[in-house]
DNA sequence: CTCTGTGCAAAGGATTTGCACTACG
DNA sequence: CGTAGTGCAAATCCTTTGCACAGAG
């Protein structure tokens, strides 16, 4: 399900401001590629921290206003993860699936879904243009249990 | 599946606490009281207003360590509703199924779920002890399309 | 060339301490 | 009674604005 390169993944995001009328700037590039690479699931000044060991030209403010760009568009979604700052993940194809270890905040994701049908039902039960899905699981890792 | 009287879910709750040892305060009381009526999906100082409507010797800090202590314990969760504060639902059995829009910020609960199984599966797998789970679905509510 | 996007600094909120006081158990 | 819990105010952390400048299209 989720077998695209970043590479891919790079374009379809490039692909999609480019799209709504959004400019292709070089600090875009540099912070949603460096989210990509990460992963996701990091807060905003983690991602400055990342993209400041390669290029410091990049400034708080516009990772701050990428990260809401990005996250209107559907592309990824903060969440609490632990207490204080809201951390993003990635939305491929719309959704995305996790557990958290609420013991060490441990994050492993996953594909497996199932919930088309659900979504399906939902969409018709309450006249809703579903866009995507979250799941995530908590509990402890095996560390922590 | 959620078929709990506000009076039932108050008790659980309670008993939560006191079974970690937490003790039983007024203001926790009136806290969990509130929150439990609203429904969940509030701020903390969301609350703290409902809270202050029947009740001003609630102090805002006993609010958010509240909700944090409860959410410590599984029986909430913060989520990101918008943007700003820390909005928090209620875990009533452990998950929580919910739409959100992403037009207007409504938000619909339901009780669908089906994921059983596939948690099963992940705890099998990960050697994750899972207490619980959130689904969310966002797009477009009727009046946002 | 024009207008969106950027970066800085300062403002604005939300959440968290530190500490003396209260009250649950 | 002793300790966990509370409330206030100040501190801290995260995020958003205001504005002049830079760069994509």
């Amino acid at each position: 399900m989720d077998d695209k390169s970043l590479e891919t993944r790079l374009n379809n995001i490039q692909a999609a401001l480019k799209q709504k009328g959004y400019r292709l700037t070089s600090s875009r590039q540099k912070i949603v590629q460096s989210l990509l690479s990460c992963g996701g699931h990091i807060t905003a000044d983690g991602l400055l921290e990342v993209i400041h060991e390669t290029d410091k030209t990049v400034g708080r403010m516009t990772v701050y206003r990428t990260l809401e760009l990005l996250s209107e568009l559907g592309l990824i979604r903060p969440v609490y993860q632990g207490t204080g700052a809201a951390h993003y993940i990635l939305l491929d194809g719309g959704h995305h699936h996790h557990l958290i270890c609420s013991g060490c905040d441990a994050v492993i994701e996953f594909d497996e879904c199932g919930l088309q049908d659900v979504g399906k039902l939902l969409a018709e039960r309450f006249n809703f243009a579903i866009e995507g899905h979250l799941v995530e699981f908590y509990g402890r890792c095996h560390n922590c249990q």
